[in-house]
DNA sequence: GATACAGTTCGATAGTTGTCAAACTATTAA
DNA sequence: TTAATAGTTTGACAACTATCGAACTGTATC
């Protein structure tokens, strides 16, 4: 069985630095941030995509484009539920890279 | 006078990201954070771009490119003494960045 | 001076990215 | 089952990026 480890190494973490190096990107993550809830566990909270594209003056795909970024950087997870999709921040990431700046 | 505002708006700070989402960027990033000192006080600290180009396998030139925009972001600062330049962290920024992810 | 050395700037090029419009999928509503 | 809605995928294209070799600038050495 392979362990999966969890490590970020320079070739991750460039990885998520890069998601959060376009302005809109960024601007999704911190709308994300405000909504600070992690998880599946609190359906309620999150950003939804909706939301996204009315504040960001850009076209849905794009957005679509972008969340799919973040979450490959590792640095948000979606949700599903029904016809809408929300955004939840992981935390897990957020300390880690809390953590690298001290 | 123009007062410069040092904030960390989200413009200036996908800045940041980007300079950090190259790895052989991220890479001279932590070679710098591993020589840990700030500042011009203590010229024996900080880290030679000739260590850089030793260790990065790229030429002088990217290096050289690679600094100037870590420089730009306001990540690192630099100082020459006679034919050689030595990095230096920005500890301003580093504690920045890491009071966002917290 | 002339030579060598450390690093930068320039010009070019292959590859990547952000964005959009159009077509698509899936879910709910009529 | 037809419509409408929420979001995704595809294909395209302009703009940007990383890298290199060649030429350059400034500093120390002979």
């Amino acid at each position: 069985m392979v362990v999966e480890r969890e490590e970020l190494d320079v070739k991750k973490l460039s990885r998520v630095f890069k998601a959060l190096s376009n302005p809109n990107r960024l601007q999704i993550y911190l709308e994300v941030l405000s909504h600070r809830q992690s998880g599946i566990a609190a359906p309620e909270a999150g950003c939804g995509i909706a939301d996204l594209i009315s504040k960001l003056s850009v076209g849905a795909p794009t957005i679509s484009h972008h969340v799919k970024e973040l979450v490959d950087a590792g640095l948000v997870t979606v949700e599903k539920n029904g016809k809408f999709v929300t955004c939840h921040l992981n935390e897990v990431m957020q300390k880690q890279l809390g953590a690298f700046f001290n």
